[in-house]
DNA sequence: CTTGCTCCTGTAGTCGCTACAGGATGCATC
DNA sequence: GATGCATCCTGTAGCGACTACAGGAGCAAG
C-alpha cells in the first residue's frame, strides 16, 4: 500500500506554512494567530523548528476561512468545528448557530437600508452649490434633524 | 453678583462630564476617549480639575454621534466637522463624502444580501436531524461547496 | 466628618487580524 | 563548504472605536 506511514496522525508529506497559505488563501501571519488563540491545533514541526501541515490542517482552515466570508465569527466557527468535529453533531445545533447568524445578518440589511435610503435622498437634495444650509449637513446637526 | 465671569469662550454654566453624557447619549470614557484623539477641543477645568462643557460642546458631539450612527467612521466626521465648522462649506465637498459613504453602504448592503440568501436556503434544507449530511456544514466544507 | 457619588488618569482588553523587528533555517548554486 | 536568498521563527505593537477596570481625588449633603 502506498498509503501513509505517519508519525501522528495520517500525515506523510506535509506543506510548509507558505504553501498552506498559498493552498487556503489564508494570510500566514493569520495562520500563525490562529494557532496562537487554539483555532488550529499546533502542527509537527521539523528538526529546525518550522510547522508541517496535513490533510487536515487545510481542511479545517478552508472550513474556516468559508465561515468567515460567510461572516461568521470565529467564536461561532470554533463551535461548528466542534459539533461537525468527531462525528456526533446534531445537525439542529448546527442549524440554531446558523439561524442565529442569519438573524444578525438581516438585522444588519435592514439597518443599513434604512441608512441608504435617509443618505440617498439627502444627498439628492443637495445642489452641489455653495450654499449655506447644506442638507447633508442638516441630518446630521440635532438642530434640524 | 451671582453671575460667572466666564473664563474662556463665552461661556456661562457648564455641565460636567456626566451630565453632558446623559444629554447626547454619548459614554463617559467615549467622550473622553474623543477628547484624547482630538475629535473634541479639550475643555475648561474647574479648580479640582474636572471637565465643563458648554453648548458648542453638546453640539459637536450630537453631531458625532449622529455621524456615527450613520455609520461615518472618526475620520469621515472630522472631515465633516472641518467642513462645516468655520462656514466656509462647500456643500459638494460634503456631497462627496456622504456619496462615498453611500457606495460603501450599497457595496456592504448587496454583500450581505447574497449571504443570507446562502445561509437562508441553505437553513431550509436542514430538517433538524440528527442527519450524518448536514447541509449547514455542507457549504462551509471545502469539500462540497 | 463621614458617606457616597461623580470624576480623574492610565492601562489593558475587545475582534480579527496585519505589520513589523530581529533573527534562524533550508535549499540551491558555485 | 561557503554563499546567497527565500522562507520561516518569535514576539510585540498597531488598526478602529471603543469598553472596562484600578486606584485615587473632588465634592455635596447629612
Amino acid at each position: 500500500m502506498p498509503q501513509i506511514t505517519a508519525s501522528r496522525a495520517g500525515r506523510r508529506d506535509g506543506v510548509p506554512i507558505g504553501e498552506l497559505s498559498r493552498l487556503t488563501g489564508v494570510n500566514i501571519e493569520t495562520i500563525r494567530y490562529y494557532e496562537k488563540i487554539k483555532m488550529l491545533q499546533p502542527p509537527p514541526r521539523t528538526e529546525g523548528g518550522r510547522r508541517i501541515y496535513g490533510l487536515t490542517d487545510a481542511r479545517v482552515l478552508a472550513f474556516i476561512r468559508r465561515g468567515r466570508e460567510l461572516g461568521f465569527g470565529l467564536e461561532e466557527i470554533r463551535a461548528l468545528l466542534a459539533l461537525g468535529g468527531p462525528g456526533k453533531a446534531s445537525c439542529a445545533d448546527v442549524r440554531k448557530i446558523a439561524a442565529h447568524h442569519l438573524d444578525d445578518i438581516r438585522t444588519k440589511i435592514a439597518d443599513l437600508r434604512k441608512l441608504e435610503k435617509l443618505l440617498a435622498t439627502t444627498i439628492a437634495q443637495c445642489s452641489g452649490n455653495r450654499v449655506p444650509d447644506c442638507p447633508v449637513l442638516d441630518i446630521l446637526d440635532i438642530r434640524r434633524s
